[in-house]
DNA sequence: CGGTTAATTGATGTGGGTCAAAAGCAGTGG
DNA sequence: CCACTGCTTTTGACCCACATCAATTAACCG
């Protein structure tokens, strides 16, 4: 069994091994595996354990009353759940796996030690805490202020970056497993719309999305309409 | 001068002095004063220090290259101006004045210091931190997934409950200085459909919003329309 | 008193929603 | 190999929540 992303993630920087062998499972370290469209953590639910994505795609989403949900994040192999998810025991979110995940969990008492046994700013989890503040607060302008066109296009910049700093790109093509579906959630439109705005952006020779691939035809003209 | 606020604020929580007084400027705490409509704090500015509102409104927010501006929080008396800008520099938003404010800027060395002398989870800035995430991400669902009337109703609930935690409210009257176009730049709306929703809300007899002060005649009826 | 800023109201336009049908595309199993 | 099923995407027709534009009123203020 191969983890290729886990070097770039969580684990190496906290120098956590990466628990893919289910043998590995002791008091304070976990794994486990689930399939795509599976539920993993609801939100409300505590637990003594961080988790982190090894293998495969996830997303946070928060369940409204009225049946729609919001995407507040993907997850890629390496990424927590949630960097904040060190301080608090009960889950603000959801998460269901994207496709075939791998999942470690690690005992939260057990990774408190390690970060704060010298309280350093530019810790990996420090790190991390600011930058999904930035992501957030950027994206909640993103969803107040612009039109479906920028929405989606800063949602695909946003995920080609991340998934750039994890594997190397050939001719700019990208995996991709999200259904279109996932995309209306997460930018506050409808999957028939977003439909509408791929067929544009493939039209006009912009990206073209299919089959679980991302190709970034002219990756210029995506900024121009994608950047705040 | 007064700073009725104080005691339930920031500075308490970390038993610093409140710096009301200009006087008491020194290496590693100082004080400021600005009218109402003033700039404090410049989007990617930095800075060796952390800054609380003492007395006053102000507000957090993106400036959009189209002229637009997410406002993506509203500071209160005893709020610092972002719970993680202990851990950042360079700040990720702006701030503006609202009404005339007081501001104590603190040495970050220094706040570090006394927030990690013991690494406790249960430390108001980990609190601070925790739910500020909490707090934007359910607003991120609002602004992907709402209409009009329950963005803002969600809004004004929330305005609601932090002004009460800081003063008792007399006969569900709140002071709210805010003009219809930060309710707009905050919810993604216009001010000319904010003023038609908070008219259809005060001819409902819901919320009546004039000179300043918000006045909740249902309380439970804005609750039904502005909760997830 | 004119000048400025905010709120209101009306008329009209449009981006994106809703509804529904059709088509593509796995699997699956006979 | 082909029908059958379920899921996703596409497409078209129509609708509506909210934006835009513009005029009016109100409040404030030097």
């Amino acid at each position: 069994m191969t983890c290729s992303y886990r070097e770039a993630g969580f684990c190496s920087a906290l120098s956590l091994p990466p628990s893919l062998d289910p043998q590995a499972d002791n008091n304070w370290q976990h794994f486990k595996g689930a399939d795509a469209g599976k539920q993993i953590l609801t939100k409300g639910s505590s637990s003594d354990h961080v988790f982190v994505l090894c293998a495969g795609w996830a997303f946070q989403y928060i369940q409204l009353s009225d049946g729609g949900r919001q995407i507040l994040k993907f997850l890629l192999p390496g990424d927590p759940f949630s960097s904040i998810s060190i301080f608090e025991e009960a889950s603000h979110f959801s998460v269901k796996a994207l496709t075939r995940v791998q999942i470690s969990g690690f005992a939260r008492s057990e990774i408190r030690n390690r970060c704060f046994a010298e309280p350093d700013a530019q810790s990996p989890i420090t790190q991390s805490i600011v930058s999904d503040a930035r992501d957030t607060t950027e994206f909640l302008a993103v969803l107040g202020q612009c039109p479906a066109e920028q929405r989606i296009a800063y949602l695909l910049l946003h995920l080609i970056r991340r998934i750039a700093a994890r594997r190397v790109s050939r001719e700019q093509r990208y995996p991709f497993p999200l259904r279109q579906q996932h995309i209306a959630d997460t930018v506050g439109l409808t999957s028939v719309h977003v439909s509408r705005v791929l067929s544009l952006f493939r039209d006009r020779r912009i990206v073209a999305l299919s089959e679980g691939v991302l190709e970034v035809v002219d990756l210029a003209e995506l900024e121009r309409i994608g950047s705040l």
